[in-house]
DNA sequence: ATGGTTGGTAGCCAA
């Protein structure tokens, strides 16, 4: 079984590109973040003629996150809990059957915190993490395959971007950062990429100014964390980077994870 | 080099 995340950067700019993807790259589920998009306008029907099934938690400018899958969900949620002010809408989960069981597929588009200084945005993002943190705590004690797939807004790594010194004071490298992402892991997630490969320079965003691309000046901020259960049933990942050279792209990249879920568990 | 690019929107904001 194929999972994908993609940060799509406004589904309706780039609906040619989804179309094209969802046909050469055929993910099972597919995360897609940054829609752009309310529910009504979002283009559900070019979808679907695809045979995928679409739910989305839509909002209106900005943020926004769709779950599309080639089989139907058993259940679906929207939002991220432990804070019912928060109108951002930028979490979706949904549980499959497999054979011998269930697993838990969240999308999830973690807040940007830039500039860190500002009094609303670094704070919101921190609190965001510690909400993920118990959520996750509260989904690793079923025990079953979770994969929390997203925009994480999170450099994990000095090996995860170009030049570490350029990055020193951003909200996705600052130190509270990191150590919020690291307390996801020590829950017992496992960032899906670096189970498979220790290798450096491997990005899933490009920034699209100053040439960032052609210079290959990128970060890596898309992931798919697992659990233990999700983690032994992985196959291989892959960061499907030709999506950038397309044309009018998104300014990240589809990070993929393959999995076997056929045998009993 | 505190620059430059894109999408959604009609607030220039968010990234």
């Amino acid at each position: 079984m194929k999972i994908a995340t993609w940060n799509i950067n406004g589904v309706r700019a780039r609906i040619d590109n989804l179309r094209q993807w969802l046909e050469s790259s055929n993910p099972d589920i597919a995360c897609l973040q940054e829609i752009k998009s309310v529910d009504e306008t979002f283009p559900r029907a070019e979808i679907e003629a695809l045979g995928y099934h679409v739910e989305t938690l839509g909002q209106k400018g900005f943020n926004g996150v769709a779950l599309i899958s080639k089989m139907q969900p058993d259940e679906i949620t929207r939002g991220l809990p432990g804070d019912d002010a928060d109108e951002q809408a930028r979490f979706i989960e949904g549980v499959f059957s497999v054979k011998g069981g269930a697993i838990r597929v969240c999308c999830l588009y973690l807040p940007n915190g830039n500039p860190p200084d500002d009094p609303v945005k670094y704070p919101y993002k921190l609190a965001w993490m510690e909400r993920l943190e118990a959520f996750a705590r509260d989904r690793l004690a079923l025990e079953e395959p979770l994969i929390l797939a997203g925009d994480y807004n999170v450099i994990p790594e000095p090996q995860d971007c170009h030049d570490p010194r350029v990055w020193a004071g951003d909200a996705l490298f600052l130190p509270t950062t990191r150590a919020a992402f690291r307390r996801l892991e020590n829950l017992g997630l496992s960032d899906a990429v670096r189970l498979t490969t220790d290798q450096s320079k491997l990005y899933s965003f490009w920034d699209y100014q100053a040439g960032a691309w052609q210079k290959n000046n990128g970060i890596r901020i898309d992931h798919l964390m697992l659990s233990a259960e999700a983690a032994d049933r992985l196959l291989s990942t892959d960061i499907e980077k030709h999506v950038r050279g397309w044309e009018k792209p998104s300014d990240h990249v589809p990070v993929i994870a393959m999995f076997d879920f056929s045998a009993a568990a």
